[in-house]
DNA sequence: GTGAAAGCGCTAACAC
DNA sequence: GTGTTAGCGCTTTCAC
């Protein structure tokens, strides 16, 4: 029962009492045939229930309109919805969209794009920050290099290249600025101890939040030594634990910046258990806006990031710049959202 | 610069000084050939960073291994869970996956399968609830009998089979069961007054749920009248408007059964904005224990449906079954997760 | 206007 | 052990 002979092009053809050449001619469309013969074609291909063999027509036709994305995970709703846009994008041009993970492991993102090379997508995205180490640049600089020499796009989205001689064309967001941006809302709200959880070092995202949340402390007069950043990484599990163990100590601080929302929903939680209140005890703020963080207690103050466009972005570049004209980086903004995890501290309000 | 020549086998071949046959051989590795030789050819293929057409391949060696998995949307938590969990059955069996979203459009879905076929996939997962009229009857018979008919499998995914004469394989939760255990909490607590939210007629997974929800009602000896079901459908902001519409009127209910998680998020929101507590004047229950369901305010009682085993059940059973033995629908137990959105009705509380 | 035939890059018989 | 060759299903010149 498995198995059986598809439909092939040979037999609408007999069917249709017409070559194979006829049939692929209106089958493609792109070349003028007689109403009549297409009628019969058609009602034959239509009777047979024919389905053209995408492979044999991709050997001949060299390659077909592909683009792959790289993530994490598709559980993640950042992630997720940078996918989105990419399939939203690519399925609006009429392209095919095959999104692979890796759990952030190197070998099985090597094994990924090693895939999409056979496969023979025209358009390779890598999503998201990654810590950058040598290993690191060596596979991309790879990438770049064995995409581009078989006339596809690489397109780093939401990660600064390691080389800017690299043929690759990236997206990103002005990590620093939104960063800078909610850090100023704390100061303004009149915190002065404010922790950074969720550090990552060599992160090329973290380490852009982690500058501008120092360049907002030191442009509000304050120290160096003011900042403190705790070098947890990101999930909502690591945020729970090191808020957690932040909380055993003596409190010496009056907001936390989350490195980014799942995080920021770990550490709600941890301090919640701590028999504290946001933002009454201490403020919160997180990263990336994701669709539920309104949902969290209380509603989460963050800054938003048009993750969907980044997706949709990064395929609209690489559709529209098919000979790699990479060099500058596209940047997207971000701003701030904000809702109920923000009062001035408690010191303040007690004066 | 675009579309150089890829490096192909024969370029392989004539580095390596052996003829084509050999170079596949050795790349294919089933097929004994002296270390020697197999040495140069590994050398070469990797001096010329060739990597194997995969469209040629396939087409010589009949299809390749790919499972296709069709949802709504990727930024539903659920359905990524599911997706990921197809992801990884799949990788891990070493075949290919390849997600496609329909937005909840039959055109796109009908596109979608399509493009499947012609890409040869083998397995075809459709997953999630879905209203079941005769226009989707149809179009899933088709699905059922053309992919059979090349050798393939389709795979309903969390919905049952519309015909059990189609050669489909079924995995679906109880969704009955499940409900009828939530429902049942509710009433244990005290409650009388049940609405639930999110209901839309035709679709499996809701019809099931207001069934369970029904038969836990008639069990604890309440009439048929009881029941109150407000059809909003699903989605965040249907559970946000339709409860903001309730409350409205005379509150005639002291606890809300949300058709799922999303909507739960949507009516604990609007039942902040009225201006009442959950659960001290309105417990709340949601279904499918999202990931960030404990970070809601209050952390939502919820069911839990384990979406990622669905999803590699899915692929499992297809990869164990590749002649069809259809018939017997796999059906996957779930269990309440209580959290703090449920205690007794105000009125019990203060007797 | 339509058909015959030459491949696309690869695998698998079949020779030697 | 290794090379030669015939296709896989399709598109696309090139004839007629």
């Amino acid at each position: 029962m498995a198995d059986k002979a598809r439909v092939t092009i040979r037999e609408v053809a007999e069917r249709a009492g017409v070559s194979v050449a006829t049939v692929s001619r209106v089958l493609s469309g792109n070349y003028p045939v007689p109403p009549a013969t297409r009628a019969r074609v058609l009602r034959a291909a239509r009777a047979l229930d024919y389905v053209a063999n995408a492979h044999a027509r991709a050997l001949v036709g060299g390659g077909r309109k592909m683009v792959a994305v790289v993530l994490r995970q598709v559980t993640s709703p950042f992630y997720a919805q940078v996918a989105e846009g990419v399939e939203a994008e690519a399925a609006a041009n009429g392209w095919l969209c095959l999104v692979g993970t890796t759990g952030g492991d190197p070998q099985r993102e090597m094994d990924f794009v090693q895939l999409m090379r056979e496969e023979g997508a025209r358009v390779v995205i890598l999503v998201g920050g990654v810590v950058e180490d040598d290993a690191y640049r060596e596979r991309v600089a790879h990438y770049a290099h064995a995409l581009d020499a078989a006339g596809a796009r690489l397109v780093l989205c939401g990660r600064p290249s390691p080389d800017p001689e690299l043929p690759a064309l990236v997206v990103v967001f002005d990590n620093e600025a939104g960063a800078l941006a909610v850090t100023s809302h704390l100061l303004s709200a009149g915190h002065r101890r404010i922790v950074f959880l969720g550090g990552l070092p060599g992160n090329t995202a973290l380490d852009a939040r982690v500058a501008g949340y120092r360049a907002a402390l030191a442009a509000h007069g304050l120290p160096p030594e003011a900042a403190h950043v705790v070098d947890c990484g990101l999930g909502r599990a690591a945020g729970h634990r090191a808020m957690a163990e932040l909380l055993k100590g003596e409190r010496e601080f009056t907001a936390v910046f989350a490195g980014d929302d799942m995080v920021a929903a770990g550490a709600l939680r941890a301090i919640a258990d701590a028999g504290l209140r946001v933002p009454d005890d201490v403020s919160v703020v997180g990263y990336n806006d994701i669709p539920l963080a309104e949902d969290f207690n209380p509603p989460l103050t963050t800054v938003r990031t048009p993750a969907e466009e980044l997706g949709r972005s990064a395929v609209r570049l690489a559709l529209r710049d098919p000979d790699g004209t990479a060099g500058t980086d596209h940047v997207l903004g971000t701003h701030i959202v904000v809702r109920g995890s923000v009062s001035p501290p408690p010191s303040e309000r007690t004066p």
